[in-house]
DNA sequence: GTCGTCCCTTGATCTGAGTCAAGGATCACC
DNA sequence: GGTGATCCTTGACTCAGATCAAGGGACGAC
């Protein structure tokens, strides 16, 4: 067991860290529960169904998988979306309405559920680090209670951009020639679930964005960021690009 | 130290029940800590400014409290509804941009902040306590995300007020004769604030409920619900009312 | 090649909620 | 009782984003 400061590479493994490996907090958990596997996922294939108990906790390695939520007349809601490291999962407890959905080919290491009990006294460091993850999700969460409530169709997309590009700092962003690089991992559909809008409303965001020399696109999905202060003052954002250097 | 089922009076104290009494988990933390004390806040009063360092671990007492997001030019979000025996806090940590405020008088029962290690090895249930809280409050910020970003107005409010009767089961709400009655603790602003509206709108959706008997008022703050379900149908909820009997 | 599919863009029009404005109800306090 | 403050309601108008509709580009299968 080791540390890391957040987002950075591990040196044993190739997926992106938060404090802790996430790696290496699975083989200790799995050392716990005795099991461990992992899973693959295609493109589009769902996880979890709402309604389901969950039978694991599990974390991502590769790939990226959203969670949504769905009304009886079909609107959609993202409500979390996961990338390597995440963790999800409540063993033994259903997951009222989340639908757990790999939006691109996924790797998910997995472990039989136990109850918590047991986790904490075992491995207290471990039950820590989940609910520090926990408590940071919950932080995030209402950042983007804040963006669907109050922000406009453009501050949306403007947030949306700089949110991925914090989180993926270490794994798609690419700084060349004091440009920033960031992939959208999502489709037009994706990004309207996550921010609230309708797709037409986001593809004509984002080319009033590029119109404006806030963003410029390389492709549909490759973004370029001339001036991170601009698009985080489209964003509407008080703080500063944090870790994002 | 004893369980309870969820939002059930406890004998011992006069406050409201999650799966343990909020008191007694307060005092068991109390004596960890050494340092226990009681703080009351007038209605109206910041207990935390946002960009503060957190220095306590509370747990609402009595009264409510808010938590808010603002933004540079004044657009506002609720992102948090504390009613008692909810916790808030996460000691030695600066709570981003959120404020915490007073909505009714209110008293908090608060401990120094210590790192939550030395909490996870000396009272696991605690900890453990802890981190289903934050997964139950995850879990309702979800919900509230999707309330957000697809619901109409008038789902909204009829949301707001099936939430409210939920959360209160045991508190505020009566049956008399069939009908279920439920004090609104907030401002019209306040539900505004809570659903991404403005209080014109939400004033607006409370009447058109009413004039279509979904509602009835009796004064500004008071809500009678002749039929459940049919409010359930109006907030677009697909479950059922829950443990609300 | 061309056919089909998926994803994206753009235009025209509509509408739900915001904005601006006026006034009513309730309550505390003098 | 009157006065002011706070909270709530309602109306008229506006506008941001939804809806409806058409078409374009990329890519894989045949």
């Amino acid at each position: 067991m080791h540390d890391h400061s957040v987002h950075v590479q591990c040196g044993e493994c190739p997926i992106r860290h938060r404090a802790v490996c996430a790696r290496c907090e699975t083989d200790e958990l799995s050392r716990l529960e005795q099991i461990k596997y992992y899973r693959s996922f295609q493109a589009g294939q769902t996880v979890i169904w709402s309604g389901d108990r969950m039978e694991f906790v599990g974390s991502v390695v590769s790939g990226i998988a959203t969670l949504t939520q769905t009304m009886e007349d079909g609107r959609r809601q993202m409500v979390g979306l996961l990338l390597p490291s995440d963790f999800v999962g409540r063993p033994g407890r259903s997951t009222a309405a989340f639908d757990v959905t790999a939006t691109t080919d996924l790797v998910m290491c997995c472990f039989r559920k136990k109850p918590f009990e047991e986790m904490m006294v075992a491995t207290p460091h471990i039950a820590q680090r989940l609910l520090e993850m926990t408590l940071d999700e919950l932080d995030a969460a209402r950042e983007w209670m804040l963006l669907l409530g109050r922000k406009t169709a453009r501050e949306k997309i403007a947030s949306l951009i700089s949110i991925i590009a914090r989180r993926d700092a270490a794994l798609h962003v690419r700084k060349k020639a004091g440009v920033l690089s960031v992939d959208l991992p999502l489709t037009r559909e994706e990004m309207a679930d996550y921010l609230g809008l309708t797709l037409e409303t986001v593809s004509r965001q984002i080319s009033a964005l590029k119109k404006d020399g806030v963003i410029s696109l390389e492709g549909n999905r490759h973004v370029s960021i001339p001036n991170l202060d601009r698009l985080l003052e489209e964003a509407g954002d008080d703080s500063d690009g944090g870790m994002l250097v």
